[in-house]
DNA sequence: TGTACATCAGTGAACGCGCGTTCACTGATGTAC
DNA sequence: TGTACATCAGTGAACGCGCGTTCACTGATGTAC
């Protein structure tokens, strides 16, 4: 059953792909090879031919999810004008399939990762520097602020998803756009040299009032 | 070996504090029940007479977690004057024992909590909650953004603890402390009718230059 | 208050299960002559 | 180009292990008389 050398390589990727799915939607620990390997169409007993243990896989997925990430920010950055805070619904919306940035690997698997092995550290770290670059280039301010505004975006996205009241959890992600937007704003006021007005875009899945501490 | 109504007590809620610790460090599924039972120095078999299940336990451990969060909150915004912001350090500071913010339940267990079950997102929920409360009553400004603040925090935090280079991760939380510091700032200044300065506090384990990319 | 007995917190062995990993085997691939 | 053979991707059974959970047992506690 020997396979050639064009379709060994397209299994890697596809197990490495299907990992980085399963990965994100039901967490390191809570995802078995067996599951991956079956995803991906074959059995478990093959797995070591690909990769030498869990934590590598775990690692390259890491990787792969990063760069989807990625990816899915350029396409939507070349795709229309407008700021990076414009784009804020697209990039959170779910159903727009697996790149949004709730199935970011830093987002989907934060707390996860805070205890992964350094590889995967490693990859993670790095997909987290192009991240910072691309989202600083994409605005009209620096790298802080592109650090900050993802920090941001990572806990909202993370606290909307806890959370057990949908309603709650729309007002999560309303306050931090509306405060990423203002904080965009400031930025090009200070480029163009005048003050903020402080009127922001809530168009956010509508106008939601405080359901805090209801 | 039966213990009187006063010991079973206490026995129950060290489990229970034990359990919080060991889930924060570890995380959830990386946690058996031997090993809590073990640190509280009892064997796993009598696990069932106080937990009808391991879910049960993480639920209420994440409550526990939260409340002792809270509890810290409230002894540092008493222990002086100055506002939530000026306090940053002593929130995040992990030597000064397990209550800081980033073990807090929501920030230590993040991801794992988005999947957790309906009881312990029900507890997460209730801290949160609170949680929000009284980072609004800490400062001068509403509780947008006080939800808005402690998503970045969350996200800063975690970042800081994924990334593999220690320069990187002081970066982030320098560049998330500054901003939000300018966010308390320009809400004081709107309370009291005038424009922020721009000029913000920026001491956090010294000035760090942007090691991003590099 | 003293005695007899039911309760039940805690022990430690055992359960079934799924995990990550290994291995003998298969047969198509790729290579050496 | 054709043949013989080594390689190795993929299979499926099996490994040891630790997990969450159960259970028979112990003996101090708390209660009923």
């Amino acid at each position: 059953m020997k396979k050639s050398k064009a379709e060994t390589a397209e299994t890697r990727k596809r197990i490495v792909r299907v990992a980085a799915q399963a990965f994100r939607s039901n967490g390191i620990h809570a995802t078995g090879i067996a599951e991956i390997m079956s995803a991906a169409g074959l059995t478990h007993g093959g797995f070591y031919r690909h990769f030498a243990s869990k934590e590598q896989l775990v690692a390259e997925a890491c990787a792969v999810g990063m760069e989807s990430t990625l990816d899915m920010l350029g396409a939507v950055a070349r795709s229309g004008e407008g700021s990076f805070i414009e784009h804020f619904e697209t990039y959170l919306l779910e159903e727009n399939g697996d790149d949004c940035l709730a199935k970011c690997p830093l987002v989907a698997m934060g707390s996860e990762l805070v205890r992964a092995d350094l590889e995967t550290r490693r990859a993670a770290t790095n997909g987290y520097r192009e991240l910072v670059g691309a989202l600083a280039r994409e605005s009209t301010s620096g790298e802080g602020d592109a650090v900050f505004a993802f920090s941001a975006i990572l806990g909202a996205i993370t606290l909307s998803q806890i959370v057990d009241d949908p309603e709650l959890a729309k007002s999560i992600l309303v306050e931090t756009k509306q405060r990423l937007a203002r904080l965009w704003q400031k930025a090009s006021a200070i480029n163009s040299g005048e003050c903020g007005s402080g009127d922001e875009n809530d168009a956010f899945i509508g106008k939601v009032p405080s359901p805090i501490g209801s």
